[in-house]
DNA sequence: AGCCAGGACAAGT
DNA sequence: ACTTGTCATGGC
């Protein structure tokens, strides 16, 4: 595969930027639209399109620019040491592409042909594993917007501040340390008891975040994930596929059962897909998605 | 106004 | 092992 090379670097904004070429078909609008990630929004911008916010506790902006990519609040070490990883700019999708389409029979394969094409540019991020582990946690019974207002609320009152209006992701420990009754005063509803286990939890070493990711088993790691209350397939599943570094996991939730009801009323068996099912999953999911708003 | 949201849990079959 | 009611809130 071809990586992205970085261009030049530069000052943008009163910030350090970096230009990246050769981006093929990664899409910045497309990776930040399709609901992995909480806490980015489109900015306005010259470019062809912009998201900014934060992660792994820094201010930082993604844009595009026909086949270039423009990094604000990055150095050219920055986007060797963090970025290129966290927008899986190291990965070869043509390859993961070529797998999904040809791991289902002749009709499975158009279904997932029409996916992959809906869905192309999008990156699985590899964000931090707590944030992950928190972040679907909030999102059960909860939409994608309500859901976004309550992780910035989360960050302006637990995080720290790192910027001009922008906050850190609170750690587990300052989440504990706020206690539920406070996490509940956000408007976090019956999810404020769950992200206090939670915080408990890692905080306190019972549950070992980096080990979860590194022990290799996803049985393994989602049974362990799962002794925190209010994490159960759904979630943990979504947990370990965008914070965890397990591409195999396959979240099964009201819009993937949209998809298996409306194209696979056998049944899918998303062993079929391998370490990519959790690709061929959002690209599913995007595609119900997308059809919902053009209906 | 009412249904639904990137569900999980407890209680009931 | 499945099915159902409940949970807190607000987006649409």
């Amino acid at each position: 595969m071809i990586k992205p090379t970085v261009i030049d670097e530069g000052i943008r904004n009163g910030k350090p930027c970096v230009r990246l070429g050769g981006i093929g078909n990664f899409s910045v609008f497309k990776t930040f639209d399709c609901g992995q990630c909480f806490r980015f929004d489109p900015v306005s911008t010259e470019l062809d399109f912009e998201v900014g916010g934060v992660a792994f506790g820094r201010e930082v902006s993604f844009g595009s620019l026909g086949d270039s990519l423009v990094i604000t609040g990055a150095t050219a070490d920055d986007y060797a040491n963090l970025w290129e990883k966290y927008l899986s700019l190291d990965t070869d999708y043509d390859e993961i592409d070529r797998a999904i389409v040809t791991a289902l029979d002749a009709d499975g394969c158009a279904i997932m042909t029409r996916a992959a094409d809906v869905s192309q540019g999008i990156r699985i991020l590899r964000q931090d594993p707590w944030e992950a582990l928190c972040s679907f946690i909030i999102s059960q019974n909860n939409n994608i917007p309500r859901i976004k207002k309550i992780i910035s609320a989360l960050s302006e009152n637990f995080g720290e501040k790192i910027g001009e209006g922008a906050y850190s992701f609170p750690t587990a420990e300052a989440l504990a340390e706020a206690g539920e009754e406070k996490i509940f005063a956000l408007k976090t509803g019956f999810r404020a008891s769950y992200i206090t286990d939670a915080a408990r939890k890692v905080s306190s070493g019972e549950l070992n975040l980096g080990k979860i990711a590194a022990c290799g088993s996803y049985a393994d790691a989602e049974s362990q994930l799962m002794t925190v209350r209010g994490v159960g397939p759904k979630v943990a599943a979504c947990a370990l596929l965008f914070g965890f570094g397990y591409t195999e996991a396959f979240p099964v939730d009201t819009w993937m059962k949209k998809v298996a009801a409306r194209h696979f009323p056998e049944g899918l068996d998303h062993s079929r897909f391998g370490k990519a099912a959790g690709i061929a999953q959002q690209y599913l999911f995007y595609m119900e998605r997308y059809i919902s708003d053009e209906a």
